[in-house]
DNA sequence: GTCTATATTTTGATAGAC
DNA sequence: GTCTATCAAAATATAGAC
């Protein structure tokens, strides 16, 4: 197996688990491989798995999440496209945001860089499509925002009431709510 | 040192590193105590004192945050009450909820019940200033969970950006959002 | 590249003295 | 009620065979 083949089986077991609740044992039983296996990969061990996961976290945030921001659709369009792809990623709110959960506890101090970096592209990356649309930059910085606190709360809440429909609720409305008139 | 005095200083440990990331160690250092005498007063370990620390969490919950939505002051100053509350008890996003944190993980199949319980009970009680608002039910059931998602995806932008602006400029806006016209 | 075996540390938990 | 001492289990990590 290919150390690019087991990233998504260790991101799956730390968005159920978060960073501290995943441990070498639970990596091993989702991939198939044995402990010593994961440290021929990662040889610093999880810390190297998360950085790992992180990474292609980003990556697939920009390429499946974000890269519909950058169509020459009209805006609305580029929105409801990036909220689909969020939909399908998170499975309606029931799998976890690896940046949420690496910033807990001692993730925190070991992947803050990563984790802002992420999510500021994000941010950046919504509040250009709100500028095309005719919002005034400040504007478009803090709707982003708002719409990404909306998401990851949304995560939350699915998990907390263990109900998928506040998640999907909330997605839907994102679009138009960004891009109501100033 | 009484039971009651102790659960804080545990709350403040869960919130910091979660569930699985809180250790009875950590626990030691943060009430003084050491591991047996903890062990006095919660038999059942760690388990129980995440029990105890949601069930005086909702406590507080109910007397702090969600008892000025009771009062009989206009609508929107109930709201703005209770967001200056949880402005002090989050200390601007940068304190997480217990609430999100207990539903990750194996501390999920644990705690959901109380979780759930406490959440909808916040939702409820939100939703029912905004019926005394004159606003539709199931309007007012969806805006509740919809604020409340903000405030939770708010910390996390808290923890991922390492600033605490946009809690509190959501904190702010959420009074009018929750009841602008239908 | 994957394994078995093993070492080390940390964690959760208990017994029993004071 | 708090402690020291101790144990068992789990976690991280490494060595070395194939």
């Amino acid at each position: 197996m290919s150390k690019a083949a087991v990233i998504p089986q260790l991101m799956a077991v730390f968005q159920q688990y978060g960073y501290e609740g995943a441990s070498i044992t639970r990596f091993s039983e989702a991939t198939g491989l044995k402990r010593a296996s994961l440290y021929h990969y990662f040889p610093n061990g999880k810390e190297e798995m998360a950085a790992a996961v992180l990474d292609y976290v980003t990556q697939t945030l920009k390429e499946q999440l974000l890269s519909p921001l950058y169509s020459d659709r009209p805006p609305i369009d580029r929105i409801r496209t990036m909220n689909q792809n969020i939909d399908i990623f998170h499975q309606h709110g029931q799998k976890d945001c690896l940046m949420a959960l690496l910033s807990i506890g001692e993730a925190h101090d070991l992947f803050q860089g990563r984790v802002q970096q992420a999510l500021k592209l994000w941010i950046n990356s919504l509040a250009s499509v709100l500028v095309d649309a005719g919002i005034t930059p400040t504007t478009a910085h803090h709707r982003a925002e708002e719409a990404i606190a909306q998401i990851e709360g949304a995560i939350v809440l699915t998990r907390g009431l263990n109900s998928t429909a506040a998640f999907e609720r909330i997605l839907k409305q994102i679009p138009e709510t960004l891009l109501r008139p100033e």
